[in-house]
DNA sequence: AAGCAGGAGATGT
DNA sequence: ACATCTCCTGCTT
């Protein structure tokens, strides 16, 4: 593995012949987070009931009695953070023009249930509902731990809760653990139906008792998801049944939005099925990553998406033995929130004209997987905060070839250094950089001859020159640019 | 076949 | 105006 380059990124420091976009501060205003208070408690159950939810190490699991995080990633403290800026996450950007978020809206991946922890899983009443994770963002719906603060982002980090709780969830957690084998069941065997919402029994079940709100000194939740409105000192506290349709219907498009986040941020498509091999290694690094897993030699999972989706637990464990299980839970996830779009895609097409995933399952189409940045279907969408959009197209080709390189955990097997101090890079997968870029720009059209055909222009601009032994796929960066 | 080099017009912001 | 994007021809690995 070639995982050791940990650098600290520093393009602030560079030459801005452009400003750098995507990394303003967005500037979130009470108002504009029209958030309903009682949703951010909702956020906490879905991501009890593992709906899909970034780990949020320390937020959800360990009580940390010095409310200091441990460090995400052992061999790259900063990796969470260059994610996050990478995501339009606020850096210190002296030039930012727009305060607006890239074009994909890359949220922390997190298409993860909570089987993966045993020790008891907080929760909170938040005073500062404004604070909760996932609802500071200008992301209303998403994710949840976006927010998280590592390092110098602190300006977003979740205030000291007031009190905090345990609850015992094991129970929850066990009914999770079969409506997902049934979701994987179906997964595995698609069949063109729409059953929507019969199968998520127990987590109905789970959800129509509202007896843990009093138990947990939680706000009730109205769940009058479609007519979100912040309003905070009015208090709406009246007891209102929830509407499992809705809360089931958000924990499915969070697992499905998260999914597609951590697509955007690979480069890769949402459907395991069509991964290749240098897919899958960067999904499972990913993965490790993300869960602050101990790293495995990628050889051991040199294999395509078909191979990985065949993999059993013991398999999985077998090539990792301390996160195996973990790996496997997560390619659950996304095998279910693969089939979910899939059959929402089955009857939306009916509904309304909108871009759906490919199909689970019938890999017809390629793996081009451009749903990824969609506006949050949910309800608090609605409000207007959309923005999310079309964030950061400005950007300068030079500048995210630097944030791929930035990410060698993430994009290693894409893009790496291979002189650092003297800006040499090599592109390892020029279809997936290729892909990428093509996202950022929203440009789908994008292939490598263009892409390369941009790099060329840099010769002259002064940005980039040759090398002096000519490589394939080797370029390097004049000298501040490289910085 | 894939990548490199560079001209030239088109395009989006 | 600028930074690509797109398409192209010819060359190299």
């Amino acid at each position: 593995m070639n995982w050791e380059n940990s650098f600290v990124e520093e393009t602030d420091t560079m030459p801005q012949t452009v400003p750098r976009s995507g990394c303003s501060p967005p500037s979130v205003t009470q108002d504009e987070r029209a958030v309903p208070t009682s949703p951010a408690d909702l956020q906490h159950l879905l991501r009890l009931l593992g709906a899909s939810s970034p780990p949020e190490p320390m937020l959800h699991s360990p009580p940390n009695p010095h409310n200091k995080p441990p460090p995400p990633y052992p061999e790259d403290n900063n990796f969470l953070d260059r994610l996050y800026d990478f995501e339009g996450y606020p850096t210190p950007s002296p030039s930012s023009d727009e305060g607006s978020i890239p074009a994909v809206a890359l949220q922390p991946a997190s298409p993860y249930n909570s089987l993966q922890y045993t020790t008891p899983v907080y929760i909170k009443e938040e005073p500062n509902r404004l604070s909760v994770p996932g609802f500071s963002s200008p992301y209303p719906l998403s994710p949840s731990g976006s927010c998280v603060s590592y390092g110098s982002h602190n300006q977003y980090a979740s205030p000291v809760p007031h009190h905090e709780e345990y609850i015992d969830i094991e129970e929850l957690l066990k009914e999770n653990q079969i409506l997902q084998e049934s979701v994987q069941q179906s997964y595995v065997t698609p069949k063109i139906e729409i059953e929507e919402p019969r199968d998520h029994i127990l987590l109905r079940s789970v959800l129509e008792d509202t007896s843990f709100q009093k138990r947990l000194n939680l706000r009730p939740i109205p769940l009058e998801l479609g007519t979100v409105k912040m309003e905070e000192s009015s208090g709406g506290d009246e007891l209102v049944a929830p509407d499992i349709d809705q809360v089931l219907s958000m924990a499915i498009e969070q697992s499905k939005r998260d999914v597609d986040n951590t697509c955007t941020v690979l480069g890769i498509s949402p459907d395991p099925m069509l991964w290749s091999t240098g897919d899958v290694k960067s999904w499972v690094m990913f993965t490790l990553q993300h869960f602050n897993l101990p790293m495995v030699p990628t050889e051991y999972f040199n294999m395509d998406g078909a191979a990985l989706v065949a993999l059993t637990e013991e398999e999985f464990n077998q090539r990792a033995p301390q996160s195996g299980s973990t790996l496997y839970a997560q390619l659950e996830i996304w095998k279910a929130a693969r089939h979910e779009a899939w059959k929402s895609s089955q009857w939306t097409e009916h509904q309304q004209p909108s871009p759906t995933p490919a199909p689970a399952g019938l890999p017809s189409a390629d793996d081009l997987s451009d749903d990824e940045d969609s506006e949050p279907a949910g309800p608090s969408a609605s409000t207007g905060v959309g923005k999310a959009k079309t964030g950061s197209t400005h950007i300068h080709l030079w500048q995210f070839l630097k944030e791929l390189l930035a990410s060698p955990h993430v994009h290693g097997s894409a893009i790496r250094w291979l002189d650092r101090s003297n800006g040499v890079f090599k592109i390892e997968d020029s279809v997936r950089v290729a892909r990428l870029w093509g996202k950022r720009k929203n440009r789908p059209a994008m292939n490598y001859d263009k892409l390369s055909r941009s790099i060329r222009q840099y010769y002259k601009k002064g940005i980039m020159k040759k090398t002096e032994r000519s490589q394939r796929l080797v370029y390097q960066f004049c000298h501040p640019y490289s910085l």
